[in-house]
DNA sequence: TATCATTTGTTCGTATGTATT
DNA sequence: AAATACATACGAACAAATGAT
């Protein structure tokens, strides 16, 4: 006896065709879960577990009382992080914010962003990278939530070990850019960046500070800034929602 | 009036709360759906969809007959892609195979791959970066299944225009490796590379040569190789399921 | 503005299928 | 073979958000 597979399945792959053909186009409205429960013959709760298992896939939207739609896709902003805080590049452009601002308006976009500063101690990860205890140490955390044209595009937390920035600008709340910014000014200056990208699901929280469309993936993109005698000074994580952005590197093959 | 928050919600948050506590810890068994029925006093339908919540945010796996537990993290792979396709590193490990291979193998674990060799017209996004016309022009494609230790790992399609490496070992479905293999032996060397990736979900297709848990989205590491004349001699898409991989890189801040 | 029809969201109950122990 | 536990599927009702009247 083959094993048949669930009605549902069945009807998730018939949808999932039909965008995958045009055949339903990126924004377009569904037919009701009514219409779908009569064409197919199912039950509404057949039909929901279908149109469930394809949001799981990314490939719709729904809203209460306005209906179903296939998911439509927006340009992603491209972010170079081999050159985001290279200094050349930052003294050449005079750059007076961060890079990042600069490269969005470069893209006839509106950027800005929202800064909360607090002393905390670290998470762990945070506390391994800094070469840090855990337990004991303290770090001052420059949380950031940063808008697109008044849409939230991406979390930017940075942590700094607090005996090194005490006493520096850094405390206080203002938009500073971090490489040419108060880091620099009190004589930390980065020369090389270690950076790891991790791919999970967003928390709760996350979801809801990124007003994040349902199955939305994020990369978490954490990097750990060193000075010329290795020394960590700083630890920045970046959560970005999978479906506004590119991440980019140039590397070169010596 | 308070906007209320469904009963389904509640218990997802109860429960998440148990297993951020570490009062549920990874690997351990959840009370089974009628346990929870009884204790939230709340139809099993109910309990379902609290728990469907939790898998899709990647805390839950469920199994048929079995149970549902507390998903466990494994140790992810490092994947250091600043050095994986250096000239200088692979000469001085005199690697036979690729280096993919020998940092899985230097870590004690046991890699392997299975290779197929075709011959087709390029997705629009690898012909782009190879500046082909989508529409006319060939590719060698080598599909590659990288294993550990037996276990999927990720899949890694290498790209390259026909008319270069027509008449090249290439063609052939061993395991070859690309830089110091191959591509080099018939006067093709990536001087540079430029790499892009994104964060999605995986598609059925993935989900099945990967055998992915629910919810495990995936990073879609494109990197494209050029010459020391800025032609592009190949491209390849390497798909990592998030939950087994970190993707790394170390950066210069010059 | 207020009401009503439409449509998805939440929740109940019940039964049967299928994989595991 | 039987018991257990999750998976699939039916039917029904009300809640909440939306859009049109």
């Amino acid at each position: 006896m083959a094993k048949q597979t669930p009605r549902y399945h069945a009807i998730a792959d018939d949808l999932r065709n039909q965008i995958d053909r045009g055949a339903l186009a990126p924004g377009q409205k569904l037919p009701t879960e009514e219409e779908l429960t009569t064409h197919y013959e199912v039950s509404r709760n057949t039909v929901r577990l279908a149109l469930g298992r394809l949001t799981e896939e990314g490939l719709l939207v729904s809203a209460q009382g306005r209906g179903s739609f296939v998911r439509e896709r927006f340009e992603p902003a491209v972010w170079n992080w081999s050159v985001l805080e290279s200094r050349s590049r930052h003294e050449a452009n005079h750059d007076a914010g961060d890079q990042w601002a600069s490269q969005i308006a470069g893209n006839g976009q509106t950027p800005h962003q929202e800064v909360k500063v607090s002393i905390r101690r670290p998470p762990a990860d945070v506390a391994r990278q800094l070469n840090l205890d855990a337990a004991a140490a303290l770090t001052v955390v420059r949380e950031r939530v940063r808008y697109v044209d008044r849409e939230p595009y991406a979390l930017a937390d940075s942590y700094f070990p607090e005996a090194l920035v005490r006493d520096t600008p850094l405390m206080l709340p203002e938009d500073v850019s971090a490489p040419g910014g108060v880091l620099a000014s009190a004589g930390l200056v980065q020369v090389r960046f270690s950076d790891e990208i991790t791919v999970r699901m967003p928390t709760r929280d996350e979801i809801e500070r990124l007003v994040l469309p349902a199955s939305t993936p994020v990369a978490v993109h954490m990097r750990t800034g060193y000075d010329k005698d290795g020394q960590p000074l700083r630890v920045m994580i970046t959560t970005l929602p999978g479906d506004r952005h590119v991440i980019r590197y140039d590397v070169s093959a010596d």
